[in-house]
DNA sequence: TGAAAACTGTACCGGCGGTACAGGAGGGGA
DNA sequence: TCCCCTCCTGTACCGCCGGTACAGTTTTCA
């Protein structure tokens, strides 16, 4: 029972980082062994087949992404009781955790597996579509209790708004990844807070009229 | 001549849907040459292999995802020649563009490539890279623009607010496609439309603090 | 009309996902 | 001590797939 699970872990290890890398058609169950250090029938003892492999990894990776985002925000609201102040906190701490990932963000499972889609069968599309709704709700609740107490300067839908949270991270990695700038991905998520820090916060007066070319950001010559 | 282009490019409509919805790995050559109505050998007098292939579908996405572009923002910037309010219609007329996809969005090939990494030659990243770039420079120099006539609200970096619309079309595409909800790609865009306005655009005047609940969502009980 | 372009047909290779099944090591409880 | 259960290994096999090789055929157009 105990060394069951520990290999179960290990393949899963494997699997994921190689998911991540080549997606699911582009990776091999013979790869998976071989690095394991396990044999097919070994395999096909933990898992019926790919699909249940899948769902395994996914359900994995979306209890641990939760996990996170639990530890994030509650530590964020330890630091302040107001609801607008600790979800800009915790927007900043989580941009702090992704740029200080060594390699960059290794790629999100939810997006891996909505850009595989057909080849799964219904329940793990389920499964993918309760992880993204289980955001919307999350971040909706963080959200709500702002609107509860500060006024919302634009008419914006708050399931919408608490959407842009998880729009921004998927499309950041995505970008991050594609670009190979792992920085890239923390910035997008300090550009989010800034929206939502405008959203609900007056703007400080401006500091005299200098006329534009003042936040510029790098030479693009082209 | 003229046949060969023509098949060439039945063959990459064909392998452009499939790849969409299964990935490239998860898309066989046999299913493209079965659904084409031509042969395995004449399969590969017109790519050498599929990675030749993928070269060839992601530069023709790449092409035609300009030209889209260049329409919308073409046409925003005959009806005003404002560059802050051309940029916010061309974010509108996209949205509803998105809007009106039948089906929803298919899905964007420099994301799907980009969960697929690995096992493509650096060509192909180089590529997308660039594909990425190119959308930086795009909407980067459209912010510029701005810039020079509109005083920003909040110190942000330009080429990151670029980077911000490809990071919410990226991640809106994931999510409309994972919910199964074809809306909430055009919503997001529309939401970013809302954050530009807020940076370059004085806010309303509050009609009368209403305490909160003003513009929320739909209901979310849990 | 003739050469080049655009294929078809056939045969083959090795890798991969998956199945089937027999058997064995090791530990824990009766 | 014995047996059973968990956790594997080993072997053999199937059909699909990516890819190669190459000879031959039809279509196109200059």
């Amino acid at each position: 029972m105990r060394k069951g699970e520990e290999t179960r872990t290990r393949i899963l290890d494997v699997a994921e980082a190689a998911v991540l890398q080549k997606g699911f058609g582009g990776t091999s169950i013979e790869e998976l062994i071989a690095e394991t250090g396990i044999t097919k029938s070994g395999f096909f003892y933990h898992f019926r087949d790919k699909n249940e492999l899948a769902k395994a990894l996914l359900n994995r990776y979306i209890e641990n992404d939760e996990r996170i985002y639990d530890e994030i925000f509650n530590r964020a609201r330890e630091l302040t009781g107001d609801p607008l102040q600790s979800f800009l906190i915790g927007l900043k701490l989580l941009s702090e955790l992704l740029s200080d990932l060594p390699n960059g963000h290794p790629g999100c499972l939810v997006a891996g597996i909505c850009y595989y889609e057909r080849l799964f069968d219904r329940e793990i599309q389920e499964i993918n579509r309760n992880a993204v709704l289980a955001w919307r709700r999350r971040f909706g609740r963080m959200i709500r209790d702002i609107v509860a107490v500060y006024p919302l300067r634009e008419p914006v839908d708050v399931d919408q708004l608490a959407d842009m949270v998880s729009s921004v991270l998927e499309g950041g990695i995505v970008l991050s990844k594609t670009l190979k700038e792992p920085n890239t991905l923390a910035e997008q998520v300090l550009m989010l807070r800034t929206f939502v820090k405008m959203l609900f916060l007056p703007v400080a007066e401006m500091p005299k009229a200098s006329s534009g070319s003042a936040f510029h950001g790098g030479a693009e010559p082209h």
